[in-house]
DNA sequence: TATGATAATGTTACAGGTAACAATTCATGG
DNA sequence: CCATGAATTGTTACCTGTAACATTATCATA
């Protein structure tokens, strides 16, 4: 006679429970249960311990559901990163989620690869799920992707560039004058043809090639670059340092515009027995943290990731609370580590 | 007498478009052009036409509040990684993308760094926002946890670790005989005084810790573990290197959690003068990228983790559709390269 | 031309929480 | 013992898209 121990095995439906159902196993309205969630004080006593019971007892989970449907505030920001396993930007969403968790929201990550069409599918998905604001990590966008920002109403922000015009706010650093100091370091230590390495040709890096560029041509040095649409990665930058000294056998430095190419590139000297820095100077981008342990200590630019992030969402919390942009542009500064590989 | 440019300047609340907004435009129902969205066809191609420059215009972008709220179905995943530097999980992620964007379902990311508390409330936020389906890597939950997953009534799949009893569905690999497998290695290969480097004491770290010293055991040697709760890191491993030199100075191997650790230990004894592998030989865990790279090739056990990512997307797609747990714990195989550092 | 079938569009109700307002209870002082 | 107001609880409406059902338009055929 006994009921079954529990809906699972009733073969009913099991739906999770709703305010709803938590009023009804105390004997009020929903609204009453409602109250105690927001502010327990706001019912009695006793019901006090009654609904906590019961909201126990059933395992109540709110949905926010509802409240982003009546008022369009879901309470989540959406990040928008290239790419996930590029340490860059790890250490980036871990800025921003420092700031937006003890804040209370919620952040909603989405990569593209890259690609300008991903972008706009994953920038549709986020405002589809109605994110309060969103942190967006490219200087160029489509044109639907500016209409589809500009319609949805909220704040947006940009990071990792501080040089592209930026559609409402831009925090980040600017990657052609850090390309171009780097440059002059490698210069002043006295290498001459240097080569760049380029991989994955987005704005970031053709800003950082023209950075290279105009050091070069400052100096009356001749440029040579090695490029690819592809992604980086160590084993890129090993072919590269072969195709480079195949091209051009007294190459004597090489800029890369990340620290997996410069890696992979050091890797493949120290195998082919050549001496670094004496005969090859290498220097990457961005400071990856093994850069700053390995042997040689690599050359490279180190840039302020994590604040960046913590700054994109700072920024973004003061305009969701109604405030204007303070500040269009926000260029942080960056370091060159010139490391024992230069 | 003009119009203002647009809303934004007219003082508006500028709210985004609704399908009603668009209905009005066209001077039809919200039903006609939702039936637009989903199915052109089964509108007039002259309300095609309208509907679909009206949307254009106003710049619709969909919602899935309402859906949300009426269906429960949020079309959107909640993964639940310890962490997003590490570049381990970066993958296991990329993998379930792999799967699941072009199943048209969203991934929503959230990260508790190793904390049960953090974790419990992660749950419930992506729980709150109503995710269809749950990827967490992490194997011991509390009460609190269990009762929330039931409850909410979703499939779960639990990754990393094929071992621990599965709350639903485990997809893993088999941690404690991968270090087993590893030391018997290193004990091959003439290595006597293994010290473990654990960092981040979690259930993936404790079973590596038995399986290595079971395998020590076995072989008549004596283990020695140097351990910390905090997190693991380049700089860390060297620490514990010169910390196991000073507490044992004939310690002849090094085996580490991570290839984090194993880096920085390695790059330590390069810097020591230590002779890798005839002084000191060194293993790592998990085949960091750079460890296939380097000088010289870091001995490391090689998991399958975008493969991981993948399967639990598939298994979790399969359930959604209604599909039964096929198989409660899957074991994935693993690798143990020797590399040229043990 | 009437009839029935089919295509095209409209109407209503609903999901779950909460703001806004309404109603009820209860204690207190006159 | 009732008026008054504060404290507590209840009621209603709303947010947006869509399922389910209802209605109207269109057209071929008897």
């Amino acid at each position: 006679m006994d009921t079954p121990l529990d809906m699972k095995s009733s073969g009913m439906k099991n739906k999770r429970p709703t305010l709803q159902d938590v009023a009804d196993l105390v004997g009020v309205t929903k609204m009453t249960v409602s109250r105690y969630l927001r502010n327990p004080d706001q019912v009695s006593p006793p019901l006090q311990t009654k609904i906590g019971e019961a909201l126990d007892h059933l395992g109540y989970i709110p949905n926010r559901a509802p409240d982003i449907l009546s008022k369009s505030k879901s309470h989540a920001i959406g990040v928008l990163v290239p790419s996930l396993t590029n340490q860059v930007f790890a250490e980036v969403i871990r800025g921003i989620e420092s700031v937006l968790e003890p804040a209370g929201y919620q952040t909603m990550l989405a990569h593209y690869g890259y690609s300008k069409e991903a972008e706009e599918k994953r920038i549709a998905a986020l405002l589809s799920y109605n994110v309060d604001g969103l942190i967006i990590s490219e200087s160029y966008h489509t044109e639907r992707v500016r209409k589809m920002l500009s319609v949805a109403g909220i704040p947006v922000i940009e990071i990792m560039d501080s040089v592209s015009p930026a559609i409402e706010q831009a925090i980040g650093i600017d990657n052609q004058a850090a390309a171009y100091a780097m440059t002059e370091c490698m210069i002043q230590k006295g290498h001459r043809k240097i080569v760049y390495f380029a991989a994955r040709m987005d704005q970031r890096t053709l800003q950082r090639i023209r950075g290279y560029q105009t050091a070069m041509h400052d100096n009356g040095l001749t440029e040579m670059c090695l490029s690819t649409d592809s992604a980086s990665s160590f084993t890129l930058g090993e072919q590269f340092m072969k195709e480079a000294l195949a091209k051009q056998p007294d190459t004597d430095g090489i800029f890369c515009t990340n620290d997996d190419l410069a890696i992979g590139a050091l890797y493949a000297c120290q195998k082919a027995g050549i001496k670094i820095p004496e005969e090859m100077g290498i220097a990457g981008f961005h400071g990856h943290n093994i850069a700053r342990v390995m042997v040689p200590l690599l050359a490279t630019v180190i840039t302020p990731r994590e604040e960046m992030g913590r700054l994109a969402a700072e920024h973004l919390l003061s305009r969701l609370q109604g405030n204007p942009v303070s500040q269009k542009i926000i260029n942080l500064p960056f370091q060159i580590e010139p490391g024992e590989s230069i």
